[in-house]
RNA sequence: GCGGCCAUAGCUCAGUUGGUUAGAGCACAAGAUUGUGGAUCUUGGGGUCGCGGGUUCAAGUCCCGUUGGCCGCCCCA
């Protein structure tokens, strides 16, 4: 039994786990790509002041935070939205537009351990600044959809819940309700789903009792599941500002039908996001079935670039993390058997035919093919077991009789076929092979 | 920060009212096997029974503490 043991929390990825955690990054990074994001880095510790900054001064017992030994505070980070930010904000004037941003980086919370939550974790977050249009919004729910559709996941498996933050302010105020009043119902409508009528407690607290009119009002409006519902409650709630607002669900929503993507999106307004920083669209991706937390999350926060000392400028952004999104894929049989498999694996006879066989192995590592090959003498048998558990696709065979023809043997393992070239026109072949698909 | 359950081999687990030298399957390794597939058989390596203390003639087993894990609450950027 090892004497140390990893910090509570942590994890430590052995080759086959560090095989599916690149298989998912690669499959993000080239989502990313093919939507014209570009991908940043930034560092892991950072002043403890700019989440305060964010979050408010709470947000410390969360936070892997300490002093160094230059009397900095310190924390390592939980999140990258502020980091994106004073990265933008600070060349926000030599940035072209539109700023469309991700990353794939490691984060750490001080939190207590459940199912889907670690204290370090990976998210993918991906931003774009300098749009106030709702086209921002519409690109980042396509990627969030496609960096999920790429894995196979389907409109089966997940779905999209869309909100606005605005349109309920708005609607709040068109009730009578005054700012603190709305942030406080706000954070009841975000907790109504799980609390049922007890989430207005702590309104009814800090307020007094709730108007029967207005609590039935909120009521209807955190039910409305649909674009027509929504148009038939504001019908009746004449606002230009509301009126506005309800242009642009059309917006959103007509394009991402465009995209062949409606079956993702969900309009709920029960979703507000208890983060006080989102100041208008926000979205969440669940799971269909229901048994994991939320696989991904974002929204417009038009105001934090400004907050954290940069120039005023929009922003949306979305994150999904890598812990939950990866039990999914393992509940629906998504994620491969074989991610590090070699292309070809050589059976070799003896040390003379090792001899040979070096020279072909090395030029189809040269020529870019990933090959593996027994260090030791081993009996026929075995080399074509472990060549068939290493998930190569083919054999490439050094025996004895071929190597004194000058040939050896081409084996595809999944049609159990052999095929004899000579040796020099091995990669030609092994290069024929792997082009045909 | 709070509550419930749990801890025996790399993994999944068995282990009798407390009783001799702690077991199985899988995995790993060697052989059967000197040229063709995830098989079979044989054999082998692997354990401070999480850690510390207590009760006892005797503790993997009972008690206390501690550390870690799972699940839930709070939180979830």
């Amino acid at each position: 039994m090892a004497t140390f043991q990893t910090l509570p929390g942590f994890r430590e990825f052995y080759p086959e786990d560090l095989a599916r955690r690149n298989h998912v990054f690669r499959s993000w990074r080239q989502t990313a790509s093919r939507f014209g994001f570009s991908e940043y880095d930034a560092p892991v510790l950072e002043p403890l002041e700019l989440y305060k900054a964010k979050s408010g001064d709470e947000i410390e017992g969360q936070l892997f935070s300490f002093t160094d030994k230059g009397g900095r505070e310190v924390a390592l980070r939980p999140e990258m939205t502020p980091t994106v930010c004073r990265l933008v904000g600070a060349r926000a004037n030599a940035l072209k537009r539109p700023i469309k941003w991700f990353s794939i980086a490691e984060f750490f919370r001080y939190e207590r351990m459940q199912k889907g939550r670690g204290r370090c974790f990976y998210q993918f977050n991906a931003d774009i600044f300098g749009e106030p249009g709702c086209e921002a919004e519409i690109e980042l729910i396509a990627l969030l959809v496609q960096c999920l559709c790429a894995f196979g996941l389907t409109e089966q498996d997940f779905y999209v819940r869309l909100s606005d933050r605005n349109l309920w302010f708005y609607y709040l105020e068109s009730l009578g309700l005054d700012e603190p009043r709305v942030r406080a119902m706000l954070s009841a409508v975000d907790r109504h789903e799980k609390y049922g009528d007890a989430a207005f407690e702590p309104y009814i607290k800090e307020f007094g009792p709730l108007d029967e009119t207005v609590k039935s009002r909120v009521l209807g409006f955190l039910g409305v599941k649909s674009l027509a519902a929504l148009e038939q409650v504001l019908a009746s709630q004449p606002d230009s500002r509301l009126a506005a607002r309800l242009a642009d669900w059309r917006r959103v929503l007509e394009a991402l039908d465009a995209m062949g993507l409606a079956g993702y999106v969900e309009v709920d307004l029960g979703v507000v996001r208890g983060l006080a920083y989102y100041t208008g669209f926000v979205f969440e991706a669940f799971d269909r079935k229901g048994d994991l937390r939320a696989l991904a999350g974002g929204g417009r926060y038009d105001d934090l670039v400004q907050k954290l000392g940069g120039p005023a400028l929009p922003a949306v952004g979305f994150a999904i993390g890598d812990m939950t999104f990866s039990l999914l894929l393992e509940q629906r049989g998504l994620m491969p058997k074989y991610i590090d498999a070699p292309d070809v694996y050589c059976v070799i006879g003896g040390a003379n035919e090792r001899r040979a066989a070096y020279r072909e192995i090395h030029a189809l590592r040269a020529a870019g093919f990933r090959v593996d090959y027994p260090l030791r003498e081993t009996a026929f048998g075995k080399q074509f077991k472990a060549a068939a558990e290493s998930g190569a696709k083919l054999a490439l065979i050094f025996g004895s009789d071929e190597v004194a023809r000058g040939a050896a043997k081409i084996r595809d393992l999944t049609q159990r076929t052999e095929t004899e070239v000579p040796r020099e026109q091995v990669v030609a072949h092994v290069r024929d092979f792997f082009s045909a698909g």
